[in-house]
DNA sequence: TAACAAGATAGTTATATCCGTATTTTCAGG
DNA sequence: CCTGAAAATACGGATATAACTATCTTGTTA
């Protein structure tokens, strides 16, 4: 990697740096969601929710389409959930993370 | 991943979310380096890289042995550099980096 | 033990993130 | 056109990161 590349990367990675941010990455692993569906999911409001997708839409981890009132949010990018099978040893491996 | 464990997977991935930070971790890979070589080959002061250093050692995600006046750093979880491919591919399909 | 080299830490200023409340926009139905 | 539901934005205060300079600590060697 390059420079300019390690800046952006370092900004995708900022962007999943997040506890809500990586529940909707989670939740949307297992299939489209509307962002209403989202907040009541991972317990937040509806503003923070707005706020992290928000971030997440603009790293390009997300795509949103619009369906009348609504928006049903979905992953774009699934090559990434293999950083949650990473994280999983890595907690329990490095960081002794308990079950 | 419940709660807790997306807190603690968010500060590992804070920690990888640095230009510098993930060129530690992309020189380690081709082996271990002194703290000298690294802020050498990476271009920053000795200061900055003594403090990166720290935060990538606070999440295990490298180990660090001394060695009379030296420091050498390596990393100490190989199964995160799986992350640079899935970045290469996304900074050029989602992002459209350009080489 | 003095001098040096490698690295860590302190202190500081600027900037960014987090996250709450309040308000605004957008759109579908009546 | 009015209402209500879904979502976005504005704003602000607290906290965290970033990164620089200067200083301190530690271990080696003469």
């Amino acid at each position: 990697m390059v420079q300019e590349e390690r800046n952006i990367a370092a900004d995708v990675l900022k962007a999943m740096a997040h506890p809500v941010r990586l529940g909707v990455i989670e939740v949307l692993a297992d299939g489209e969601r509307t962002v209403t569906e989202l907040y009541e999911e991972l317990n937040c409001s509806q503003s923070m929710m707005s706020q992290q997708l928000k971030i997440l839409c603009q790293q390009k981890l997300i795509s949103i389409r619009k369906d009348g009132t609504q928006k049903y949010c979905s992953l774009s990018n699934r090559d990434f959930l293999k950083l949650f099978d990473c994280m999983h040893l890595h907690l329990r491996k490095f960081l002794n993370f308990k079950d």
